[in-house]
This record gives structure tokens, C-alpha cells and sequence, in this order.
DNA sequence: CTCAGTGCAAAGGATTTGCATGCCG
DNA sequence: CGGCATGCAAATCCTTTGCACTGAG
């Protein structure tokens, strides 16, 4: 576990990951690792080529399980391959850096004013329209150091 | 052609597409029709039921010829299914509703003062960082009136 | 005539599913 | 013991590509 990652965490997920009926098994605890360990969207490649994970399609059927059970979420860039992360509840809110060359993804946060007027845009814009906002989504579009 | 829509689209994008020589075909011309109509990203399979496209690898084919012309955008939601609308210098800037249960996307815009607060942004996070951006991305996700 | 554009079918890559085996509760 | 989790391989889904044909310049 990488110092400084809430020492309940595994506590945490083990108990949502119950609440759905599921186990947190060595597998899923070595995805939750590689995810909080890497501290950005990891696509399914990073996820094997990191160890501790065997197959493929279970890596994918326990990404799947996290996701359900809030988790984990998947997160979509510039490229047509998924990427996961661990949900904002269990790191914090952030936003997106993505790199429209290569689908690399960083994380960054914004002003917390920013934030705000980013919520209360939430709700605006949620009446009039039949639309149910459940969160937003603010992402930087460019060119990462490595393309650049 | 939709009433309302700029007259000189066309002209527009023909002169784009001449200078990457390419032609502005009957068959890519009914691809810009339907974007221009539907007036929100649309997925393949959209695009393949309004008619007046026949051969879906065509479509794909014309799509990214239009996407690298710069005429199109290729966008992104919760699902994997890739959608397609007109570049924002065709039509407006917007940001889009992501509907997290059918991923269906709807366009709609901000206040402005909102607006020039993220593009302030958009340099701050540059400073600093190897990153360079080149536009930013705000989504609201959440569930459709069709899903809710 | 020549070459880009088009259609059809086959190929590709990412993700999902079927089935038999192994392990935890 | 019983059922969920896991691995492997086959299947699917979206998207791209190969190749021969057609049409516009």
C-alpha cells in the first residue's frame, strides 16, 4: 500500500463490496492496489503489465464487480480504451488531463470557487430539461509532456 | 438543409476538405446533413438509420476523413460507442449531458463568466505542467428523461 | 483515362461470456 | 459441501482494412 493511502481504505470496500454480496478477494484487493498506487486512470493494459493480476477477463469481470459496488470508476479520453480508477469518494474530486495524442490521462484539481460555480451550474441547468445530473466531468484536452 | 443553419457551411467545409485534398462528396455531404440536423453527437448507428448512407465502413471512412479536415469531432461518453458532431467553430462552443444509463448525449451551453473562468484556467494548469492544452471538456452526467 | 470514393466482406482490437476447475465461507 | 471466483478459450461488438468496382474531373 503506498504511504499516505487511507488506512481504511480496504476496510471501506470490503464493506460496499459486501453490501452487493460480493467478496474482496486477493484479485480484486491487487486491482484496487495497482489503481491507488498509480494515482491516474490506468487503461487494461497498465493493469496486467503491473503483476499481481492473471487473467485478462478477470481483471475486466472484477473491474466490472468494483465499478458496481462504487468503487472503481471507468473513466473514457481521447481513445476508444477504457480507463479505471478508484471512485472520488475514496481519493477525492479531481479532474482530467488528457492527451489527444497518445490517451495518456493525469489527474489535477481545480479552485475550489471554480468547484462551486461548477455545482451550482449543476442545478441550473438541471431544471427546465428532464436530465438527472449526478456529477460532472471537467477536462483538460491536449498535448501531454511526452507528445508535446 | 435545416432553416437556421449557416448558409455557407458547405462552402466552408469543401474549402477544408480541398485543402487536405480531399472531395467533398455527395456521400460526405449526407454525413454533414444528418450532424447538422441532429444538432447533439450522434453514434454509428444513428447515422447508418437516417438514411442516405448506404455502407457503414464508408461512413466510418468519410468520418474520419471530416474528423482530420477538421470539420468533425469525434466524441466520447459513458459507453465505448464513439459519437460524431460538427466542429465547434462550425457551430458553438457546448458542453454535453452524458446519460450514464443509455449514453445518449445532449448538448447545452453556460453562462459566459463560467466560460472565461475555465479558460483562465485552462492556463493556469498549463503553467508548470509539460502539458499543453488545446481546449477543455465540461460534462454533466447523469440519467436521460428516458432513463429516469 | 486516372485516381479518389464506395461497398462488400474479412480482419483487428478491446471487452465479454461459456465452461470446467479451485478455493473460501 | 456449495457457490462464487478464476482461467482459458471462444464469442461479440465496434471499428478498420483489403480489394475490386464506379464515378467524377
Amino acid at each position: 500500500m503506498l504511504a499516505g493511502m487511507d488506512p481504511d481504505l480496504h476496510a471501506t470496500i470490503a464493506g460496499r463490496l459486501r453490501r452487493q454480496d460480493q467478496r474482496y478477494t486477493s484479485g480484486r484487493r491487487a486491482l484496487v492496489e495497482i489503481l491507488a498506487a498509480a494515482g491516474r486512470p490506468v487503461a487494461i493494459g497498465e493493469v496486467m503489465g503491473a503483476g499481481g493480476v492473471a487473467s485478462q477477463s478477470t481483471a475486466y469481470r472484477n473491474l466490472a464487480v468494483l465499478v458496481q459496488a462504487g468503487v472503481v470508476r471507468k473513466v473514457f479520453g481521447g481513445d476508444d480504451v477504457a480507463r479505471y480508477e478508484l471512485a472520488e469518494d475514496l481519493t477525492e474530486h479531481h479532474h482530467h488531463m488528457v492527451c489527444l495524442s497518445c490517451g495518456a490521462i493525469e489527474d489535477f484539481t481545480v479552485p475550489k470557487g471554480l468547484e462551486q460555480s461548477l455545482d451550482r451550474l449543476v442545478g441550473q441547468v438541471s431544471e427546465g430539461s428532464g436530465f438527472t445530473p449526478q456529477g460532472h466531468r471537467l477536462d483538460l484536452l491536449g498535448t501531454c509532456s511526452n507528445c508535446g
